[in-house]
DNA sequence: CGGGTTTTTGCGTTTAATTGCGGGATTTCG
DNA sequence: CGAAATCCCGCAATTAAACGCAAAAACCCG
């Protein structure tokens, strides 16, 4: 086999499978080690592959890791928040959870609402102040550091005494049979109480953690009352909560 | 699977669910904890993710902050946090107000300090997050946008339900005969309670706030038990002070 | 076609990278 | 404070990479 041709079939793999293992790649072509590695060292010159020890990787795979994947999770979320601000009325009583999501969704409120928002998330909430018209309500407690948001007894108990038109829940893991799931137990109690309390739940999760489930319960689907990622609803994996009677945006 | 792929795996995982566990990882990926502990502190040499005991967090999440305000006489503010830091003690329970002089405080408290910090403060309580050994307990209820404080008679309420060992209060106005005075009668009922409760009240104020008056009282003088400003407790505007018993650091 | 040149390849050796493990220090948590 | 989990350090084994070299193949050109 000439090298043009090996290297012609190095890079189809490498696109293909996203990875490619050296020794692999000798046994199958039958050179050495030697010839596929100096394969590999000229194509990751050209900027074809990216070398690695033991094999390579796709460039388009690694090559500029953080940002796309981080711009475009940001994408999603602000799609996501996007649907779930049209469900937002004037003078309405509006209970977030944490997590990045709302992070975006109280970044995209539009200016003239006037609402309430309530919250026990920090980052949440230091977005909500910056918003001219609506008012704050931050539910107090001993503050988790991990989560960023205030948990214990006291901020159940403050939550349980509210009745709020809507609640968003940024959510870990959610799937049909399971329900809704994460992984850390004082957030867990804290949803729990606000799903209790609100009149209608929305959970916001991109498509990534539907179908995935995290080790501690928070409800069961049919808590639900709005699911909103960032597919449309049409999409098979929705299918599955459509078919529970749960609207999805 | 290769080191790169396993870190791209482990990058992916940490921005979808803000954390990563070691544990977990390794018996998901099967490699020995050492190999994903080995990992984690490469991504974190590299910013990608926080490495905290046990795993990993996104870096993404973990800068929560108010743009970096210019503080007004930022040097002495910070001579004033200084003296103040030397009145705590390891086990305190410390309730604070807000104010710049307060956050300064709030950045300067030593790594190894163990306390409890309960605050309305948002800034402050931004400050009291970053600490690695301080329970904050947040004291919930409407945000005052103004003054990015909890307002309100919850507020109130709940620290009227504690005793802490001692109170740091930023003060806009003192004069020997007024006392504390402020512009913010939202915020005057909070002082009010917090002095209330306070076995200690102790009272930071920069020089040129000391014999000024504001509109509405806070309290008397002799409420006070310290006062702190960047002055030597020798000056001859704070002797009225020390005259009245009140400890001048 | 033949000889010289260049390219490519494989091999042995040396060097480096990666990983798992043991033991002791450190942290966390009840 | 004590137990359990976690971390850190150094070591050793395995594996891959790098390097020089020589044989083989391909190429070039008169």
């Amino acid at each position: 086999m000439l090298k043009k041709e090996r290297q012609a079939y190095i890079l189809q793999k490498v696109n293909l499978h996203n990875k490619v293992l050296s020794s692999l790649l000798c046994s199958e072509i039958n050179v050495s080690e030697d010839t596929i590695r100096r394969d590999l060292q000229e194509l990751a010159d050209e900027g074809k592959v990216i070398k690695v020890h033991g094999g390579a990787l796709s460039s388009s795979f690694y090559e500029v890791s953080l940002p796309p994947a981080a711009v475009y999770s940001q994408q999603k979320k602000k799609s996501i928040a996007q649907k779930a601000i049209s469900l937002l009325e004037n003078g309405m009583f509006v209970l977030t959870s944490g997590g990045t999501t709302i992070v975006e969704m109280a970044r995209m409120l539009p200016t003239h609402l006037r609402a309430t928002f309530i919250s026990g998330s920090i980052p949440a909430i230091l977005e909500y102040m910056h918003h001219p018209h609506i008012e704050v309500i931050l539910v107090g407690d001993k503050i988790s550091k991990n989560s960023k948001i205030t948990v214990g007894p006291e901020a159940i108990a403050k939550i349980k005494q509210i009745k709020p038109d809507i609640c968003f829940l940024g959510t870990n893991a959610i799937d049909p049979e399971q329900g809704i799931t994460d992984n850390d137990w004082e957030v867990v109690q804290l949803k729990k109480a606000m799903i209790e309390a609100s009149r209608k739940v929305v959970c916001l999760s991109i498509a990534e953690k539907v179908n995935t489930v995290q080790p501690i319960k928070v409800c069961d689907t049919d808590k639900i009352d709005i699911l909103i990622t960032e597919l449309p609803p049409e999409s098979p994996q929705l299918q599955p909560f459509v078919n529970m009677g749960i609207r999805v945006l």
